[in-house]
DNA sequence: CTGTTAGCGCATTCAT
DNA sequence: ATGAATGCGCTAACAG
């Protein structure tokens, strides 16, 4: 090294200082120190890392950056480590499922653990996959054998069904996001509770996607059901659906009321600003860090979080037509 | 190693074989990678980086994981890279403008290059940063000593203006942005040549920020102008305004034109649509990436690319009223 | 064509 | 309290 030469000592000494061991002469350290400062050193991550087994990094897989509620976990995530002092490395498996595996072994291999936010793969791909590379929580996605944080979709969905219920609606319809995910297996577990609940519903399911263009594309389907009520299956299917109702001359909400999922920060800025349920999708982010944080520590407990979204109600729903 | 004993050869043998030297017997080299196979190995990534000096890894620096802009821009990089078998680490400062130097500096001695997404730090700090953070390529700020991947915002932003003057309006309000950034200082020149092309336009310029909410704010006042039509800063600003305006019972486009700017995906989704200037921001971030790896290959020749934004007119501007 | 040796830059024994 | 070795896991240069 060239410090050690500089400040006249050993390659060890220089490597107490910096690492802020104790056992050092303090006159010593503080030229140590000094020479450091002067020749900018400062030690190598990649080869602390190699020694000490730990890069200070952790990785995030995601299915889309694109998705606002994604980049909501992201951002959350990485600045509660940042705070830490952790880096995110970053793989946005672009909806392709057959990369989630490959993306989630690989850059768990540069980092010290894995964060997995709503993996498509199916589940017994999951749970084959999980203890290559823990430590690891899931986002969104439950299964045993890792801490997960998630929203709790089902109750929030309930939750603006009985909304819609309670403002008269009778005929309703669910716009289904992707068909064999886990996100909406949840939601249709709470549609069916809400249907036996109250019989003179009824509630009828098309199938959609989960982005704007699927929301504008059923409108016409969605009217042909004379519903006076829709649950979207996310804000960006609701919104894409409220364009094209605009477009079509059909009023929100006096026609038609119209309710969303996630309140994305957009959903307050539509016409009108949209009923949606509030998933905290930073907050996510953040408690994911945490249960990161105890895997890391190996304080595990295997902890689950799961996030109550709260129902906000906005412009998009009003009393059903006479 | 295991796998060496394994297959019954030397470490360097399978280290030749994992990095495909031909120079391999090919039946030895079927034992070995039989045995990686078997026992699941793959070479470290921490201990390669060491060794070779490089880490397949870039860095990204964005002043706020929540733009819609540098998302789109991470996304396109993050794609763009993961196809070359890089991997992406992502720093987010948070807007904390000190913060950026730090963060460029120590996410770059993890990764072989790094990339400055609107760095907000003063042209002397990033001119003083620049050399010792090399490779870098610098997204939507431009200065020499590095390659330069912007969209021209000030060429788009006159467009805007020529549009709404081609409607009749002669009174215009400009929501400016951060005051002394990058952004808007090319905005102000391209609206100083604006000025004097057209001097029986009122120009009005109004201090705002880069979200929804100064958008909103900043209503009353636009008002107050009496103008007629509204370059906003960006689309978040002009969705604020959007939102305001229709709180307040003012028709857009019939009393006042709204324009944006970058053409998020909300912007096709607002009621009126907006018109907008769109920065695909996408190819903003595959076009740093080209110039990521020009730079790696050490073929840098610190080429600048310059987009020119399209102009899209949508419903939220029309005919000036009468 | 293959095995042996050295070293990437550091933290950490072990001696002193 | 400090300096001299040892090794993290791998690749490259050097023999054979």
């Amino acid at each position: 090294m060239d410090v050690a030469k500089h400040a006249g000592v050993s390659l060890s000494t220089v490597s107490r200082v910096m690492n802020g061991n104790p056992t050092v002469d303090a006159a010593l350290a503080g030229r140590v120190r000094d020479a450091a400062a002067e020749l900018g050193y400062t030690a190598s991550p990649l080869a602390r890392s190699l020694v000490l087994g730990r890069t200070q990094t952790v990785a995030v897989v995601v299915p889309d950056l694109g998705n606002p509620t994604f980049q909501a976990v992201l951002r959350g995530l990485s600045r509660a480590a940042a705070a830490d002092g952790y880096h995110v490395l970053i793989a946005d498996s672009a909806e392709q499922v057959g990369e989630e595996r490959v993306l989630a072994i690989e850059t768990r291999r540069r980092t010290d653990g894995l964060v997995l936010c709503a993996p498509r793969m199916p589940e017994e791909e999951l749970a084959a996959l999980l203890p290559q590379v823990g430590p690891v929580v899931l986002v969104n996605r439950t299964l045993d054998g890792a801490p997960t944080i998630a929203a709790e979709y089902g109750t929030a969905l309930r939750a603006l069904a009985e909304h819609l219920h309670d403002l008269g609606h009778r005929r309703l319809v669910y716009l289904a996001g992707v068909a064999r995910s886990a996100s909406n297996a949840a939601r249709l577990a709470a549609l069916a509770e809400f249907r036996a609940a109250h019989p003179d519903v009824e509630l009828t399911e098309l199938a959609s996607g989960v982005d704007f263009d699927s929301g504008a594309a059923a409108a016409d389907a969605v009217l042909a059901t004379r519903a006076t009520g829709v649950l979207a299956f996310n804000d960006l299917v609701a919104m894409g659906l409220l364009s094209a109702l605009a477009d079509r001359g059909v009023r929100v909400p006096d026609d038609i009321s119209i309710t969303g999922f996630d309140d994305i920060p957009f959903a307050r800025y539509t016409s009108p600003p949209l009923t949606t349920a509030s998933v905290p999708a930073a907050d996510l982010g953040a408690r994911a860090w945490q249960a990161m944080t105890a895997a890391l520590a190996g304080t595990d407990a295997a902890s689950s979080v799961r996030l109550t979204p709260d129902v906000v109600l906005r412009g998009s729903t009003g009393p059903a037509p006479a």
